[in-house]
DNA sequence: AATAAAATTGTAATGATTACAAATGTAATT
DNA sequence: AATTACATTTGTAATCATTACAATTTTATT
């Protein structure tokens, strides 16, 4: 499924940005920040600002077609992959990498019926293979 | 055990506003913000300086007797208590709540035997009683 | 007491994010 | 095709949590 694909599928207008933003975050699983988008982009999109960048991510996020992660706490970070996974984060290089082997998190929270669960994000904090001693 | 003897255990020098800070965590388990913390402490100590706040918070955090929480996007939240548990933010209200009843994550994590993991940190996210339509 | 080291404080800088109004682009209607 | 309405984009300015840093105060050491 292509960018136009996901952005029809999921009721968001495909303007020349989104488009953009939505083609970057399907072959970029970097996580990447605001930044690493606008710079990315901003030679091929001369008029583009960062703002738009801003907007898309947040109105993405609001339909579900990428994740915001917290994990880092200078820069707010993006995933086009939205299918269940954990991250990891290197203390030392930054770094942030997928963890796919994780057995999903059980959606309704025994002991808290009173919840309505949207998503779910664990984190992982260490050293990479690089940085470890 | 008490401020002075976590510190103390933790090779934290116990000053006067170390102690006041491990106190307030140790009473409050409300996933507080530096704001929250230093506006509680002020008034008893009045030369109290939000810096000191957040070096405290810091220096805790380091030494493992404090949890950092990237769970609210403004705001850095801290936990004092630093047994395993998840937390939960509600989209609506914002209000944390700790989730206890979760069997631990793998600390080796299958797949990933190059990678040291130091901390888990699982957020859920959705609407609280009060909030669910 | 004098000196050195550590901790605290206050102010200023940083920098990511948001607010907002103007400009541009797109769609709908006559 | 002109007009109107509406949505999107853009650029600038404001916000505000956090950090940097130098000066001051406190604590420990000789």
């Amino acid at each position: 499924m292509d960018a136009l694909d996901i952005l029809v599928k999921h009721d968001i207008k495909p303007s020349l940005q989104r488009l953009a933003v939505m083609e970057y975050m399907l072959t970029h699983f970097t996580h990447p920040t605001v930044d690493e988008i606008f710079s990315s982009l901003s030679p091929s999109i001369p008029t583009l600002s960062k703002t738009t960048i801003y907007n898309t991510l947040s109105l993405f996020e609001e339909q579900g077609v990428v994740l915001y992660l917290g994990i880092d706490k200078k820069n707010a970070r993006f995933d086009g992959n939205t299918s269940h996974h954990a991250h990891f984060r290197c203390k030392n290089c930054n770094a942030i990498i997928d963890i796919f082997n994780q057995k999903p998190e059980d959606v309704v929270l025994e002991g808290h019926p009173e919840l309505v669960i949207d998503d779910v994000q664990t984190y992982y904090t260490g050293y990479c293979k690089n940085c470890k001693k």
